[in-house]
DNA sequence: ACAGCCATGTAACTTGTTACATGATTTT
DNA sequence: AAAATCATGTAACAAGTTACATGGCTGT
């Protein structure tokens, strides 16, 4: 919901049609996360039909603007005012789930996929160190990856500790039930 | 496509059936994410239409065991081995969001938004130090979310101290273009 | 026989993404 | 007039989630 979440949040201000939200969006957030047109205009399709945005009559450059309901602004301001849950986004942690995954498959190579990804977040972190930023919100984004990244690394470490006293284990195997292998197709 | 992948990556160890492939993520992954039983059984069926596992006839008990192609293999193999990319899972940073929509809206709360994050974390770190872990694997997933969350923290000081010089801003005016105003409807 | 779990599925939905189509306006 | 950009949209898809339906098996 960032998207939608950030949309209705910068229609506070008044408002918006379609490309001038992309770009109220692109100022305002450190140009970290490039937004599609194509997912501005199905966000504020889906906006108008949950009756948080209405539509104003074209303006004067035939652009369609949007502008907050009541509802709307509500969302918006809840949003602003709710902690992001941690990880609570929907967003599975990827990395933890491979690294598990890796320690306890027989067959897998855990220390192939540790020191991949270790490598691949030096690399990032090496690629963040020779980023000039324009601005202070580009200083705040690149501090979040960077913060991000040195915490991967010294979970890596951690996680390699724990993970030497773990061994790979197969499949339990299934309880068998009654023998009754309906002849289905 | 974590669980897509997660499920590939079981299936290496030899054919599965639905709730056993459910039963064995629980138990590879620290518990950390729970599976809903109905998504283990349409990721099946996307897998099954990509080609990537293959279903056998019902077993004595009659259940539907799964079991992977050579594409399917190869998959998960590709998968184990390759890095997952920092912030490209399709995930965006809602809070670097957040907290610079924050900074740069006129009359939203940034110091507000900050304080409650900061609580939030804090809350959820203090839940963490007081848990148990059961084996190993939740002893990984755990270190995960804690240093995660102390990632967080820093960086929210960082952020603090970066956004200080920060003044909101309005909309910028939106350039004039013809007055072609088509009396569309 | 009945309750409850095991096991499989389906339909509808959400957010996000891609590729494409269309016209209008500005620039060259 | 042609080319590039602005602006809006549509259609289709992906991954995940939810709520629900169904039937077989198990234990009492």
């Amino acid at each position: 919901m960032s998207v939608r979440s950030a949309l209705l949040s910068i229609l506070t201000l008044g408002p918006c049609y379609g490309l001038q939200l992309a770009g109220e969006f692109e100022r305002r957030t450190g140009g970290a996360e490039p937004l599609r047109d194509a997912q501005v205009y199905t966000t504020l399709d889906r906006l108008e039909r949950d009756g948080a945005v209405r539509a104003l009559a074209k303006d004067d450059s035939g652009r369609v603007r949007y502008e907050l309901t009541r509802e709307g602004r509500r969302e918006a301001e809840r949003w602003l005012a709710s902690p992001v849950a941690a990880e609570a986004s929907g967003a599975r942690d990827e990395l933890a789930l491979k690294l598990t995954l890796a320690a306890t498959l027989p067959g897998a190579d855990l220390a192939g996929v540790m020191a991949a990804q270790r490598e691949a977040a030096r690399a990032a972190l090496e690629a963040l160190a020779g980023a000039e930023p324009d601005d202070a919100l580009d200083r705040v984004v690149l501090a979040r990856r960077r913060t991000a990244l040195e915490a991967e690394l010294d979970w890596l470490d951690e996680a390699s500790r724990i993970l030497a006293h773990v061994s790979p284990f197969p499949l339990a195997p299934p309880p068998k039930r009654g023998r009754k292998a309906r002849h289905a197709e």
